[in-house]
RNA sequence: GGAGGGGUUCCAGAGCGGUCAAAUGGGGCGGGCUGUAAACCCGUUGACUUCGGUCUUCGAAAGUUCGAAUCUUUCCCCCUCCA
């Protein structure tokens, strides 16, 4: 088997493939161009999408070339896969920003410096833009039909529910079909990878290139990952897991990958890291927590560089085992006009943003979940003055696991 | 097109004129145990509050009533069965 598709087994990366003997062959025999779509619906990528960036870096480590393709057109329309109710659509200058974000956060994942693998960034807006309605059905529609069509989960649900699809949505597969043609005809690509949720969609594109084109395209799915207790990537009840600083904190980010369930471990180290599959295995044998550890330490430092994965280890330490103020623990400030208000512990920790509901606070406060540089809060009414600060600081904490830091300034 | 059933707080799901900010379970949050796990146990779970209360919530709007999640009318949406 091909040395890519081997390590995309191993690593658990695979779900289904078209022709993967033929994909096999065709990945030995030379350098492949491999697309995956991204929705540019958020202003940045969460790491309910790490799994699909890390297939193209993996790709890219083979010695293939990675084509981002952002959906500035598709985006335009919604994808109906997974939907209850048609999207809202966003403002062509939303989607734009969104672009030269969600690019920007791609860029930290994958090497633009080798020329013969550097990543090609597409947008499929260029070419869905002034598609001609009269040629676009006479060369593309005539490949579908409306009876296979409706076959598909994602129309097929939403009918069966009675609820509306419109016929722009309708459309969605057929542009997505339509992305890969142009893709394999003006960048000689030749595969599409997606979660398992995209198969339908994939197999539609390489069915219209075999048809169109008469050339042979693969498709390549990832399962859906879930956390041990069940939900989904990327999304947790305080909030979904940014990729990037100005959404998440690295060190918030370094946190979520520390406190993965025992059971998934494994299963990220393989699927989020480099490590090697040997040194994966000799990680096994160490203690759980520094397997977790190692897990934070090499996913942050993919994305926010070693020093910021440094730094973040360090606030964990400083924060869990020596109860002591790290430097990278997240931290607002205040100045001195706002304590002479009698700002009271309440207001701060609304300030801080780490609740934003008062009768929370208090319920905390009550429940013993409030400290302040490691003193338990009892009155709710605590005035925060000087005296509080130690050299400059004060730490808040809400439960074990929110801290913040609030400096005067 | 015909006949029924239903829309309740984050989710599931009880309530069916006052004692309802609404049972119970799940989830979340906090505490305990531990390893910043899991499992388990306890507490808590609309917002604001001068802690007296006040305000918003049971698909939407209007009405009956001293009083409505509960009754009436209209509208919107969902489900099941028959055609």
């Amino acid at each position: 088997m091909n040395k890519f598709l081997k390590e995309f087994k191993d690593r658990g990366f695979f779900y289904q493939c078209t022709g993967e003997d033929d994909l096999s062959k065709l990945l030995d025999k030379e350098k492949v161009n491999g697309y995956i779509g991204f929705d540019c619906t958020a202003e940045s990528l969460h790491v309910g999408s790490l799994l699909q960036i890390m297939c193209l870096r993996l790709l890219q480590k083979h010695g293939h070339r990675p084509i981002v393709l952002l959906g500035g057109g598709t985006t335009r329309i919604g994808d109906p896969s997974g939907k209850d109710k048609t999207r809202t659509i966003l403002s062509e200058e939303e989607i734009e920003k969104n672009i030269r974000n969600i690019e920007k956060i791609l860029k930290n994942f994958l090497n633009i410096e080798n020329p013969k693998t550097k990543p090609i960034f597409v947008n499929n807006y260029s070419w869905l833009k002034d598609l001609n309605y009269i040629s676009f059905l006479r060369d593309i529609g005539k490949h579908f039909t409306i009876n296979k069509m409706l076959s598909f989960d994602s129309v097929k649900t939403r009918l069966e529910r009675e609820q509306s699809l419109s016929y722009m949505e309708f459309n969605y597969m057929i542009l997505q079909a339509y992305d890969f043609l142009e893709l394999n005809k003006k960048k000689n690509c030749s595969l599409q990878m997606g979660g398992s949720d995209q198969w339908g969609n994939i197999v539609n594109g390489v069915d219209l290139i075999k048809r169109h084109s008469n050339k042979q395209a693969y498709g390549l799915t990832t399962p859906l990952i879930t956390l041990a207790s069940g939900a989904k990537m990327g999304k947790t009840e305080s909030g979904a897991i940014w990729l990037d600083k100005k959404n998440l904190s690295s060190y918030d980010y370094w946190q979520f990958w520390r406190n993965i369930d025992d059971g998934d471990v494994l299963k990220f180290l393989k699927i989020f890291t480099d490590l090697s599959l040997e040194e994966i295995e000799k990680i096994k044998s160490q203690d759980i927590n520094q397997q977790k550890i190692i897990l934070a330490n090499e996913t942050t430092t993919m994305l926010h560089g070693k020093h910021e994965a440094k730094a973040s280890e360090e606030t964990a330490k400083k924060t869990f085992s020596e109860n002591a103020l790290g430097s990278s623990l997240p931290s607002i400030s205040i100045n001195k006009k706002q304590l002479d208000k009698k700002l009271i512990i309440i207001d701060l920790i609304i300030l801080s943003k780490l609740e934003t509901s008062k009768s929370e606070i208090k319920r905390l406060i009550k429940g013993n979940g409030v400290k302040i540089n490691n003193q338990l809060v009892n009155d709710e009414k605590l005035v925060i003055t000087k005296n509080l600060f130690i050299d400059n600081f004060i730490k808040v904490s809400l439960g074990k696991k929110r801290h913040i830091k609030v400096k005067l300034s």
